[in-house]
DNA sequence: TGGGCCATGAAACATATGTTGCATGAATCT
DNA sequence: AGATTCATGCAACATATGTTTCATGGCCCA
C-alpha cells in the first residue's frame, strides 16, 4: 500500500509547488492548505461549494502533485495529520543516548512534562464524582499493576475519615466474591490505563450491573473499564517523554478526589480523622514530631 | 448522576452508552472509540473490513445512539476532534462552562500547587540517587501509611527490569528480618514524611549501619531517617492547601528514579523489559487494545 | 486576423457509499 | 413446547462521490 519512504510533509510540497500552478489551482490549493483539516473530512464537491470553485478543480490539483487522484492526495493529508501513536512501554522507550547529563535533562523534561500534564485534569468532573462518593454507603476500590499504588492511596486517605465504608476490591478474596456484593447504593472506583487488566474491566462491569455509581480513573475516554461509568476522570500517563506511563496525574485526581470527599464529610469527617489519628499516635506508630 | 447537559463528547457518550448494547454493536462501537480519528476519515465498508464486522452495525451502532445516521455520527465525532481555531465550516461556540463551585475551586488550587511543588524537585540529586541504584547489587524499598503506595510503585517499576533485585522491606517476615539481611552492597529506599513512623527510621538506621546505600526520599531536610543518608530527595508534601499531605511530588521522585535507572541499565535493562511485557501479555493480564 | 494551446466549468459516467429490507438463528417469554 | 422478539449477516437499493469527457472562451504567437 503506502510506502515508507522519506516523507515530506504533503502540505509542505503542495506550498512550494503552488506558485508554479495555474490560477485556479493555486485558489484551490491554497484553500486546501489553510483548511487541510476539513479536506481531510469533508467531501470534495462539499470543499468545492464553500471554496467557490469546480469539483473538477479538485482532482487536477491532486494530479498536478503527482498524485494519482484526490483520493490520493487526501489519503497522504490523512495520514500527516494522524495523531501520534502512544504505544505504551518498550515501544515509547526508544534508545535515548545517554551523555553525562543526560539525565538530570532527562528529571527535568520529565517533571515539566507532568506538571504540564497536571493542567489538563478537569477539577468539575473530580468535583462531581467526589459529591457520589460522599452519597454512597460503601465505596470499593481497585486498580492493577503500577495502578494498584493508586488505589492504595485513595483507599488509605478514605479510610481516614470513612475506616468504616471504605475497602479495597479483591482484599480478601476472590474478586467476584466482592463483585457479588456491590449494591446500588455503593460507589466503585476503578483505576487503570492502557493496557488495561481483564480484572478490572470485570470489575466495572459488575460496578455497572449492580447499578452502583462507577467512577473510572483513567487516561483515555476509550479506556473499556470506563464505558458505562458515572463519572470519567482522566489523566494524563504518557506525558513523560519515554519509558513507564507516568501515575502523577492519576495520584493527583485521587488525592484531590479525597480531599473534595472530605470537605463533604464536614464536621463528622474531621472528628472521624482525628479520632483515628489519635489512636495511630496511642500505638506509637509516629516518632515525636519535632517542634 | 449528575450527567452533564451542555454538551458531551460523542466519545462519551458512545462509551457511556455501550454495556446496553448488543455485543456486535458494542465491538463496532470499542472500535470506533479506540480509532476514532479513522473513524472520521475512513469509510464505513472500511472500517468495518477492519474491525471483522458488517457495515450494517455502524449504522446500526449510530442509531442505536441516537443518530440519524452513519453520517451524523462521524460528523459528531469530527467536529469533536477538530482543532480549535476558526474555519470557513461548523459555526462552533465555544461553551466556557463557568462553575464557581467552591469544590471545583479549591481543586484547581491543589492542582496548582501540586504542579509548582513539582518545580522544586532536584533533578540533579535524583540522578545521582539513580546511579547509586544502578550500583546496587540489591534494592530495598520501604514506606509506611499513604507513602506505601510510593514504595510500592517504585518497587513495582524497578521490577520490570530488575525482577530479581528488588524487593519491599518487609514484604514476608518482620522488618528485623530484613534489617539483618542489609549488605554494603546493597541500596535501600526510605520513603516518608513527617509525622515519621518508627520503623521507617529504624530500617533506615539499620541501612547506615550496613554501611548500605541509602536513598531516602522525604518532606523535609531533618526527617529522622534521612539523617545519615547518602542521597536525599526532597518533594513538597505540604503543598495542597490544608487536608492531607500531597504525594504527587514523591511519586513524582520515585518515577524519575526509576526512570532514570532504567536509561542506566542500557540494553539489557531493555531487554529485560520486553522479556517481562511478553511473559505478562501471554498471560492474558491485558484486554487486547485496537486492530 | 486566424490558429493552436490551455485553463475552466458543466454535464455524463462508473463506482463506492450509506442504507434498508429480508431471511436466519438464537434467546426469551407464555 | 410453541410463539415471539431480537440480534445479525447478506444482498439489493438509491444516492453521493470522484473522475472523465466535452464544449467554451481567453490567451499568445505568427
Amino acid at each position: 500500500m503506502a510506502q515508507a519512504q522519506p516523507k515530506p510533509s504533503p502540505l509542505h510540497e503542495l506550498c512550494s509547488a503552488l506558485p508554479s500552478l495555474p490560477m485556479r489551482l493555486q485558489e484551490v490549493g491554497r484553500f486546501v492548505a489553510a483548511n487541510d483539516y476539513d479536506a481531510t473530512t469533508r467531501s470534495m464537491r462539499e470543499l468545492a461549494s464553500v471554496a467557490g470553485a469546480d469539483p473538477a478543480s479538485f482532482t487536477r490539483l491532486a494530479k498536478a502533485l503527482g498524485y494519482s487522484g484526490w483520493d490520493e492526495l487526501r489519503a497522504a493529508l490523512t495520514e500527516a495529520r494522524r495523531p501520534a501513536q502512544g504505544s505504551p512501554f518498550s515501544g515509547r522507550a526508544k534508545s535515548r543516548r545517554a551523555g553525562p547529563n543526560a539525565d538530570v535533562k532527562l528529571v527535568h523534561d520529565k517533571l515539566e512534562a507532568e506538571a504540564a500534564g497536571l493542567a489538563r485534569i478537569s477539577a468539575n468532573a473530580i468535583a462531581d464524582a467526589a459529591r457520589a462518593l460522599h452519597a454512597a454507603n460503601r465505596i470499593w476500590i481497585t486498580g492493577f499493576r503500577s495502578c494498584r499504588s493508586v488505589a492504595e492511596l485513595l483507599t488509605y486517605q478514605l479510610r481516614l475519615f470513612r475506616p468504616d465504608a471504605v475497602q479495597m476490591v479483591g482484599g480478601s478474596g476472590p474478586f467476584d466474591l466482592d463483585h457479588g456484593a456491590f449494591r446500588a447504593d455503593d460507589a466503585v472506583v476503578v483505576i487503570g490505563f492502557a493496557p488495561y487488566t481483564l480484572v478490572s474491566v470485570e470489575t466495572a462491569r459488575a460496578a455497572h450491573q449492580a447499578r452502583a455509581a462507577l467512577i473510572a480513573i483513567a487516561d483515555t475516554i476509550s479506556a473499556p473499564m470506563a464505558e458505562g461509568a458515572d463519572h470519567l476522570l482522566l489523566f494524563e500517563a504518557a506525558s513523560s517523554p519515554g519509558f513507564f506511563p507516568s501515575l502523577t496525574g492519576a495520584i493527583a485526581v485521587a488525592q484531590s478526589l479525597a480531599a473534595v470527599a472530605f470537605t463533604l464529610g464536614g464536621t463528622g469527617a474531621k472528628r472521624k480523622l482525628e479520632e483515628t489519628e489519635g489512636r495511630l499516635a496511642r500505638m506509637s506508630q509516629y516518632t515525636v514530631e519535632k517542634g
